[in-house]
DNA sequence: TGGGACACGTA
DNA sequence: CGTACGTGTCCCAC
């Protein structure tokens, strides 16, 4: 039989190569939409195709351990006992993986108590015997003892599996100078560090080559021993045992009674419609078309291959344009009571409605919006009603719609607020993203760097019925927790914001110019004496420059290193003042302020519109936790802390006819949560009686009167409550605090002693969130985790701390959300309107004679948006700008 | 022009 | 070695 007749086996060792894939391919780059790792799996079956089409072998087998243990641990247990454990990213990806190999017709094979090297190596032995070109593909050196005539290694290199080597007699013999029967010879002198298996000292592979080579095995070295001089020698004599050892355990198997031999392995037709199914899941779309192709070749039925390939998925219905008349009619059916809900796309450029896009599942209209609409009286209606609409990034449309004076009415569902509720981490995405994440359709996108567009755009009425379809994905994936958390806050709250962002806030622009002209007047004079200390002009804003300065002309002591080298931030520069005083460092943190103060002052005043108003945008998906984030101007960060920075609040005022400011904020709503979550008695005492918190905790703390808590004590205590609810250290507390450790650590100790109760509830929190994988708000909001079982102890302990703020922070996110939705709906016959929210602060202006009404309704929305173990406390000021209602 | 790193403002 | 954000600047890569 000449070669090229011969049937062609290969077997791969499953584990080790998707184990060299895991590593060697990013493990956040291959996700699906469920979170499942699929990094191993995308490398290994592109290794495998890559194999398919290159060694095109007819008969084929995967072999798996199915655990750890083996008879070679039983033997001896330190065997492999080296090896950490296996990353939770992978384990999971094996079944998943043994999936797919089933969907392509490809056995799979394992047997308890043996290693898959074993399983390769009988079918490798007896597929020679048996007249087979054989193909093994394994990670593990000890498969070169498999190889002879007929048996090839694939072995992967270090770059992963991308590039395998092949290993035959003539290679072996070139790399390693034996024959591969040898090898376990020189591998069990050598020792196996990867397998825990320790060699005979002083013996490398060169000197277990020539051993081998002068007496032709292990066994004739052993015979030999005597003979061999020197301390190499002598170790031989003491060790041998080890190399004996490592001999036995480094023999495959060549004789394992498996319930196939080499010729049942004929590969089988791939199961297209399962590929499709399991690819789908794992969102393979390049494998997948890989492996389809493979399939048009070895069946040539191009056809049904193709048919079967076709996503499965319905298809959208064609988009009639409607306008007057037979608009109004088709709304009247399609939207009639008991109808499927349909989904609404606001087609827009530069900020302007060209038309609208409508849809059911069945049917698609587009509603041209130009200059042309004689009576679309209809659609208003319908838009402005509570007939149920299911919407992408409804705050946007909403935006867009009240610019042409619609009120949209009935926002029923919202595929972004919906994503982000399922993966809070991630924003909600554009459409076209959730359509590719939860269908696997790919929507043509307009590239904005083409003139003329190759793709024609798809209609908004397509879109639309696109919003529905992604609805329905996400509704089924919203359990009834978080669905509740979008139906009764998230949905309710998109026009409220939107309101707030239309509304913007009027500022003072006097007072912010004189502000900024003060600062860079300040600056200026701040840089120049700065400049004069050191004898030369630096960019102070270059943290280069700066380290230059500091710690090269200057010679300072170093401060905490970063990535560029010393830190100059304020922490550090205040440490260098302590050690090393230069007036140079004072001027510099002092120009810092100034020009940071002026940076916000003229970006919050270059916001502003024609009538002095800033319109921030809230981001309902801005963080993982649920509060809301502000940007274009970021008006949530607007300075409090220094006399200079509050001065800037006072530029925010009442609008031309308004009353007066009313801001409205929680007090110590998160350790009001914490003693409602924990049920601590203590924590939950000093909430009701009415003493000052961190007074109350620190007479509990220190056994003194609440009376002689002094203010040391109350600052000790005020920091180590806060940094609770973050997972602070008693080393970072120490450092907060300029204490040492120990004084921290007893801090805490007696902290706990007293309010014990908290303590075991913040580790309840991350026990059930290792259990779950998500931690759960109040109010039944999720934040999931994947690093909390990580074996990485950085990546573990971050996601810690993140999962015991996680219900903290999310649950004061959601209360605040509640209280704006009742503030809302109470102010709706009144003038006055909120204008900001500041994560546990509302800041409102008032209408003329509305002042004590507002001030009720937002106390008691406020107080009212949870029922806890301990009352919400609210304080509300009033006054002639931000700033002066604060107070 | 884009993006990482740094610094710093808020709760 | 404390959670959650957004913005401006510098500076280097493309």
């Amino acid at each position: 039989m000449s070669d090229s007749e011969k049937p062609t086996l290969l077997v791969i060792d499953g584990h080790s190569l998707a184990f060299r894939a895991f590593y060697a391919l990013p493990v956040d780059s291959f996700q699906n939409r469920e979170g499942q790792h699929t990094n191993a799996i995308h490398g290994f079956i592109s290794m495998m195709l890559n194999l398919l089409k290159a060694e095109k072998p007819t008969h084929l087998a995967v072999a798996f351990d199915i655990s750890r243990y083996s008879f070679r641990t039983r033997e001896y247990p330190e065997y492999k006992g080296t090896r950490g454990e296996t990353p939770p990213e992978f384990v999971g990806q094996v079944p998943l993986l043994e999936e797919a190999l089933k969907a392509m017709g490809i056995t799979t094979i394992s047997k308890e108590d043996y290693e898959a090297d074993d399983i390769l190596a009988t079918l490798a032995f007896r597929g020679s015997r048996e007249g087979f070109t054989v193909y093994v593909c394994s990670g593990d050196r000890d498969a070169i003892q498999m190889i002879n005539d007929d048996v090839t290694l694939l072995y992967p290199n270090a770059r992963g599996v991308s590039e395998l080597k092949r290993y035959d007699r003539d290679s072996v013999f070139e790399r390693y100078g034996i024959e591969p029967h040898q090898y376990p010879d020189v591998a069990a002198l050598v020792g196996e560090t990867s397998d825990n298996l320790i060699g005979i000292d002083k013996v490398g592979e060169k000197t277990a080559v020539k051993w081998i080579n002068q007496y032709g095995s292990l066994s004739g070295v052993l015979e030999h021993a005597d003979e061999i001089k020197g301390v190499v020698g002598e170790k031989l004599r003491e060790q041998s045992d080890r190399a004996i050892r490592n001999r036995k355990l480094n023999h495959l198997l060549t004789d394992v009674d498996l319930p196939f031999g080499p010729a049942d392995l004929l590969r089988r037709p791939i199961d297209v419609a399962a590929v499709r199914e399991v690819f789908d899941k794992l969102q393979f779309r390049t494998l997948l078309e890989r492996v389809l192709k493979i399939a048009q070749e070895e069946s040539g039925d191009t056809e049904t291959v193709e048919a079967i390939a076709a996503p499965a998925g319905p298809v959208a219905p064609p988009v009639r344009t409607m306008v007057d008349e037979e608009l109004a009619k088709w709304l009247g059916t399609v939207s009639a009571n008991g109808t499927a809900p349909l989904a609404v796309r606001v087609e827009s450029l530069n900020g302007k409605i060209e038309g609208f896009g409508i849809s059911s599942l069945t049917e698609s209209a587009y509603v041209p919006w130009g200059a042309h609409r004689p009576d679309y009286a209809a659609l208003e209606a319908w838009l402005e009603s509570d007939a149920p609409k299911y919407l992408h990034t409804a705050k946007n449309q909403l935006k867009l719609l009240a610019s042409e004076n619609i009120a949209l009415g009935g926002i029923a569902f919202d595929t972004t607020l919906a994503a982000w509720l399922l993966k809070p981490s991630s924003k909600g995405d554009d459409l076209a993203s959730q359509v590719y994440d939860f269908l696997g359709d790919t929507l043509p996108q307009p590239d904005p760097n083409q003139l003329l567009q190759e793709a024609e755009a798809l209609s908004p009425a397509t879109e639309a019925w696109y919003i529905l379809r992604v609805s329905e994905y996400l509704a089924e994936k919203l359990e009834p927790g978080t669905r509740s958390v979008l139906d009764d806050i998230e949905i309710p709250l998109v026009p409220v914001l939107a309101n707030m962002e239309l509304t913007g806030t009027y500022i003072n622009r006097d007072i912010l110019g004189r502000l900024s002209t003060e600062l860079g007047e300040s600056s200026t004079d701040l840089a120049a004496r700065a400049y004069a200390e050191i004898g030369r002009e630096v960019n102070l804003g270059s943290p280069k420059q700066l380290q230059q300065v500091l710690f090269e002309e200057l010679n300072m002591p170093k401060t905490r290193a970063n990535k560029t080298g010393y830190s100059t931030d304020a922490a550090a520069l205040a440490d260098l003042q302590e050690q090393a005083p230069h007036p140079f460092l004072d001027l510099l943190l002092k120009h810092r302020d100034a020009t940071k103060l002026k940076q916000i002052i003229d970006t919050v005043d270059k916001a502003a519109d024609s009538s002095s108003r800033v319109h921030t945008t809230y981001d309902q998906t801005g963080s993982s936790t649920g509060r809301i984030s502000s940007n274009d101007p970021n008006l949530q960060n607007i300075p409090i802390r220094t006399e200079v920075g509050r001065e800037i609040r006072t530029a925010f005022e009442p609008s031309p006819g308004f009353e007066t400011m009313l801001t409205a904020d929680y007090s110590q709503i998160e350790m009001r949560i914490m003693a409602h979550l924990s049920g601590d008695e203590g924590l939950i005492e000093a909430f009701h009686s009415g003493e000052d918190l961190h007074r109350f905790v620190g007479a509990r703390i220190f056994h003194v009167d609440t009376a002689d808590v002094t203010p040391l004590m109350r600052t000790k205590v005020k920091a180590m409550s806060y940094g609770l609810a973050y997972g602070l250290s008693a080393f970072g507390l120490s450092k907060q605090l300029r204490i040492d450790t120990a004084e921290a650590k007893q801090l805490m100790t007696d902290y706990f002693e007293r309010f014990g109760a908290v303590r075991e509830y913040l580790r309840s929190v991350v026990v059930q969130a290792k259990e779950d994988g998500y931690t759960t708000t109040i109010f039944g909001r999720r934040r999931p985790f994947g690093d909390l079982n990580s074996s990485n102890r950085v990546l573990r302990e971050n996601a810690e701390r993140q999962a015991l703020n996680a219900p903290i922070q999310g649950s004061a996110a959601d209360i605040l959300k509640r209280a704006m939705l009742g503030v809302a709906a109470d102010l709706e016959p009144l003038n006055s309107r909120m204008l900001l929210q500041v994560h546990d602060e509302l800041v409102l202006e008032v209408a003329t004679g509305e002042l004590d009404a507002v001030s009720e309704i937002v106390r008691k929305r406020m107080t009212g948006a949870a029922e806890l173990a301990v009352p919400l406390e609210v304080q509300v000021g009033t006054g002639p700008n931000w700033d002066a209602a604060a107070h």
